[in-house]
DNA sequence: ATTGAATAGTACGAAAATCGCAGTATTTGG
DNA sequence: CCAAATACTGCGATTTTCGTACTATTCAAT
């Protein structure tokens, strides 16, 4: 029961977000990663000793493109592979210190980005804004 | 000025929010649209009669992968490229039919997902959460 | 009027990325 | 103990991006 109103200006809303909110891919460092090792390296950093196929199916590509994923980003020097004594038909990614300080850069770019998100804000605003989104995302379906 | 706590609960709920409202190519359609190609469409139906140039500055991409984008575009058979008499140096670009019901289609499947979306907030929420976001967005850096 | 610079777009091709198919190594279950 | 399942990778076809170089047209300044 929203208004096509509201709705019309929340998709216009989003649109503006989407565009402007599009962190840069930290600067200073070599070559830029595209978005699918992005999302590798960062799923990497938060779920060390994660196999291939985790970070598969959680981004919802194929086994063998994380393959090549993993392949560029060990390439890089930014994760590691290795065999875990337990099975040893699996592979355990982790990152290396190059890929710590990488994936830290996203972070901060990350929490920089969100601090000027909520700048136009007051601070009620934001607790109530936060409280919003955190509400419409734990909704299950 | 906001806490590391709120910035950390905003990061997690956006990159949940990515994740699960992402819309679907809309089924039913032929051959899916990459991402670029939609993205072309869409300026396209928002802004006809505009050229290649215009799309690439908008999308931040070269001119040369406009070009690629409107070639599979208009052998797909959803947009048209024309010359206008007062500048025949450039070139225009309109929706055909079946490109403006494929935008139109998008565009559906859009205000569902912002319905989706709206739908765990209660009427006095939604406006709250629509004026927050319009402001973050056309706040001026 | 002329012509040199700027502008709009495209052709082409190299480099990169995605992902299906098939193959290897290991584990598990009956 | 062996067939099926699991975890991954090698390979290669297809697609996409984008830099360089080109054509066509317009603009601007003499």
């Amino acid at each position: 029961m929203p208004t096509d109103d509201q709705l019309a200006t929340l998709g216009a809303a989003f649109d503006a977000f989407a565009r402007r909110y599009k962190l840069a891919d930290a600067l200073g460092s070599d070559k830029p990663l595209n978005e699918l090792d992005k999302q590798t390296l960062l799923y990497v950093a938060e779920h060390s000793e994660c196999g291939p196929t985790d970070v598969a199916r959680f981004l919802g590509v194929p086994n063998t493109t994380i393959s090549s994923s993993t392949d560029r980003l060990v390439k890089r020097g930014l994760i590691e592979r290795h065999r875990p004594e337990a099975d040893r038909r699996a592979v355990a990614l982790r990152l290396s210190a190059a890929g710590k300080a990488r994936a830290d850069g996203f972070a901060a770019a990350h929490l920089e980005l969100y601090r000027r998100m909520l700048a136009p804000l007051s601070a009620e605003e934001r607790t109530r804004f936060i409280a919003m989104i955190t509400k419409i995302v734990s909704h299950a379906d």
